[in-house]
DNA sequence: CGATTTCCGTACCGATCGATATGGTAGCGT
DNA sequence: ACGCTACCATATCGATCGGTACGGAAATCG
């Protein structure tokens, strides 16, 4: 019943692993660059996560619950335009650290090969489900009246999260933080008011 | 001297090429894809434009004189307001293409395995050449009054760039056409004036 | 027509891909 | 101390990766 414990620590072998799936995406890392990151055999691996699929899907959802926690965290600002700056700062944050630039929702598995589809799809799903989240928060706001009329929620959700992918993207050229709290900065100013 | 001529027309298998890179992302794309899109060969295809990566730069060359040629001609539009509506209309129109949404650019190689760094780097750089071009005109603009003065044309080009790059993620996951064209528009309504 | 040059098609190269079979053993419960 | 269980390590699986060697055929030249 209860045989021999593990050696590795479960989650820090996955901190590893998602570290190495942010700097090079789905592709292009090999089990053989997991397993070396992570101290940890193949079989071990595969016992403990299933596959490499089913890895990169758990390293999402500790993304989410991570380093990407600001995307959550923002929409609980108390009016629609700290929920902006709130996130345009956090992404900024995130997307410049040295261990990994940019964001594994975004550069993780953008454009795949046939045998890739469902992490694919899954990295696209979290993303339009944030983008419907930060709509719903965008369409309560409007309800309170903080944006001028005629304004749509909606297109203000998706017009705020293309920035954060556009940040994301420049952050992989090795964009310094400064820059992209610039662009922020920029892109605050022309918020609806 | 001169002996038995190709049987394909190279122009063409290049474009076809370009379309599976387009699709798949460089990683994503095996060389069995390529000669079954091509209907060339495979010792054909080595023999016609050096390896894949080299076949991938030619396609990125093609891909920057034809489908994302508006990027250059936006640059030629008489105010920088003008220069801004040209190159996002453009820039959805491309994205959306049915034949291959997104941008080559963009997630052709935009995180990569140590075999592909070339691709990736080349990818960035252009990626970087572009912005360059787009601060410079900005820069011009400035000069000539269009904007308000404390106005960065650096930042502006940087957040115009961005902002293409997050209506091409958005495009990978499906999103129509009008969807993106109402960000564009949302995003001109804050231009500098 | 013959000679030469280049291309096409098949078949194959070593390397690496993701994924496993197998045996030895460390650890827990009794 | 013993037996069972589950983990670790090596070695290997078939498939596919990017890239080529080689022989036959096609087209242009003289």
């Amino acid at each position: 019943m209860t045989g021999r414990p593990r050696a590795f620590d479960f989650d820090e072998a996955l901190e590893r692993a998602m570290r190495v799936f942010w700097r090079h995406g789905y592709e292009g890392t090999a089990l053989s660059d997991l397993t070396a990151a992570m101290g940890v055999n193949r079989p071990s691996l595969y016992a403990a996560y299933g596959n490499k699929e089913a890895l990169f899907l758990r390293c999402l959802e500790r993304y989410h619950r991570g380093p990407a926690r600001h995307a959550r965290e923002a929409l609980a600002e108390p009016t629609a335009r700290a929920v902006a700056e709130h996130l345009l700062r956090g992404t900024v944050e995130v997307v410049t650290r040295e261990e990994g630039p940019g964001c594994l929702l975004v550069h993780g598995a953008l454009a795949t090969g046939p045998g890739a589809e469902g992490v694919r799809a899954e990295s696209a799903a979290r993303r339009a489900a944030h983008r419907e989240a930060l709509r719903a928060r965008f369409e309560q706001a409007a309800l309170a009246g903080e944006f001028p009329p005629g304004t749509d929620p909606g297109v203000l959700a998706d017009h705020l999260a293309a920035l954060t992918y556009g940040l994301a993207v420049q952050a992989t050229e090795g964009a310094p933080p400064d820059r992209l709290h610039l662009i922020a900065a920029h892109a605050l100013r022309g918020w609806p008011h």
